[in-house]
RNA sequence: GGAGGGGUGGCUGAGCGGUCGAAAGCGCUGGUCUUGAAAACCAGAGAGGCGCAAGCCUCCCAGGGUUCGAAUCCCUGCCCCUCCGCCA
């Protein structure tokens, strides 16, 4: 959410950043409801005021022993009126909330302009693409002994699920575990589990909703429930209301959970292999910072997911996304894309985004400055670090040998027993 | 699923038709004292909105209702706790 302060001093420089990520802002439809809410506001106020009055004057004049019946009569038709008006201003104060709830945040400007992926901006390269001296198989190809059954998802459950089995299964695992040990003992991270459910005041404190409620699993029967798309949603929730302790600050924490995502509007995207899929399993990191920090920390954030590329030697690049490409609540993001040998080109593997205050003021997320003791919204962001099924998608199309089998990086190997490679070819 | 008890400020918790936006304690901020800290004492401070300001308005889980007036009474919903049942 957008500060309405910073929308009324000014709507046309708002209007103008907003243009940065495409998104066009009604400033005529804001400055005519803005007026008319001030009157009414007002309006209201001044009834409000007259109640309050008159009707302490009755407490005062009884406690005295006094006839109240006069003071009583002459309240008249006040009531009704301030009824009335309170209607029409609820109303109103109801139709500009969900108007500034459906402005995305204002993108850094650091942020280049462009509409599409193809626009956002490589800040650098890791690694060596290995030299492949075979035709590298991508990793529908490499798991298609059964390790990776596409067929047995889709007649369980239906398009864009997988089911892995054996050793498959067990690296998928592997890296999970991996990833959210070094991000506890590496990198400072307090590991958190969560509801994989969450009502619809969770979905609005990350941005979820209003908006985007057609990407969202929704439980039937069961109002307002929604499967998380994210851990972002329920981690960053747990401070929603809240007015954290100063010395809390940051609070940094790790979480690992299954991903939820109707991908509404993404037919015919990606429909090969695991790379989209409805259900998927992510490692995410969400930080809480002082506003002076936040960028400072998503430089922080971002290297520790790049630290978990470094580690399973798998070579990646980093782009700052477009205005056009910026999801809804981030004022900045930095994507990480992992190079695919099968797909011959680089693929997103980690986001990481400062959200700023956005997220904090839809959720009153705050914390109390020393000193002035004056409330002030915390900064959050998050990045995966990083989606579990493209990771392993990396490491079986990185480090497949030609005959079969993949090597299995050095940092994993703990975490498979202490094997050195990965036979696909039987399950 | 059955029966009961609750939801009040950062936290605990009192209030149960009118100077109540709300006692008290803890925690917090400033001061006194101290070499410094702790303790003690004094003072301050709930959250949000509107307004240049003076000031005004809202908020005691949410939504309705009764009333001149609701934290307080009534209805509905949500959530939490205890006991019983069922259960990984």
């Amino acid at each position: 959410m957008l500060d309405i302060k910073q929308l009324r001093q000014d709507p046309d420089a708002v209007a103008r950043r907003l243009r940065v990520r495409c998104f066009n802002l009604d400033t005529a439809a804001f400055r005519a409801q803005e007026e008319e809410r001030r009157q009414l506001q007002s309006r209201t106020e001044r009834l409000q005021r007259e109640r309050n009055v008159r009707s302490k004057a009755i407490g005062e004049a009884k406690s005295r022993g006094e006839d109240i019946a006069p003071l009583v009569a002459q309240v008249g038709d006040l009531g009704e009126r301030l009824k009335a008006a309170k209607a029409k201003l609820t109303d109103l104060q109801e139709a500009q909330h969900r108007f500034l709830s459906e402005i995305p945040n204002l993108p850094d400007a650091s942020v280049p302009e462009g509409a599409k992926e193809d626009d956002n901006l490589e800040l650098s390269t890791w690694g060596r693409i290995p030299p492949i001296d075979f035709e590298p198989l991508d990793h529908v190809d490499l798991g298609a002994n059964g390790a990776l059954d596409f067929d047995a998802a889709a007649k369980v459950s239906g398009a864009r699920f997988v089911v892995m089995k054996g050793v498959a299964a067990r690296l998928h695992r592997a890296i999970t575990q991996f990833m959210i040990d070094a991000h506890v003992e590496q990198h400072g991270y307090a590991e958190v589990y969560v509801p994989y459910i969450v009502n619809s005041a969770s979905l609005f404190g990350t941005g979820q909703l209003p908006k985007f409620a057609a990407e969202q699993f929704t439980i039937a029967g069961s109002e307002g429930m929604h499967l998380i798309p994210t851990a972002e949603v329920p981690v960053t929730n747990l401070y929603r209301d809240a007015i954290i302790d100063v010395e809390a600050l940051p609070i940094r924490h790790v979480c690992h959970t299954p991903c939820f995502r109707s991908e509404a509007g993404s037919y015919g995207k990606d429909t090969r292999g695991m790379i989209r899929q409805h259900q998927f399993e992510k490692v995410e990191l969400v930080q809480l910072v002082r506003p002076e920090d936040s960028w400072r920390a998503l430089d922080e954030l971002t290297g520790h997911a790049e630290a978990i590329l470094r580690k399973l030697e798998l070579p990646y690049r980093t782009v700052v996304l477009c205005g056009g490409d910026l999801g809804f609540a981030a004022a900045k993001t930095i994507d990480l894309e992992v190079w695919l040998p099968g797909q011959g080109r680089y693929r997103e593997i980690s986001s990481c985004s400062n959200f700023l205050d956005f997220q904090a003021r839809r959720m009153m997320a705050r914390y109390k400055e020393a000193g002035s003791g004056v409330n002030e919204y915390v900064h959050t962001l998050n990045g995966s670090a990083l989606a579990v099924g493209r990771t392993l998608v990396a490491v079986l199309e990185n480090f497949q040998d030609g005959a079969g089998g993949v090597s299995i990086p050095e940092a994993l190997r703990p975490y498979m027993g202490g094997a050195a490679k990965l036979d696909l070819s039987t399950v």
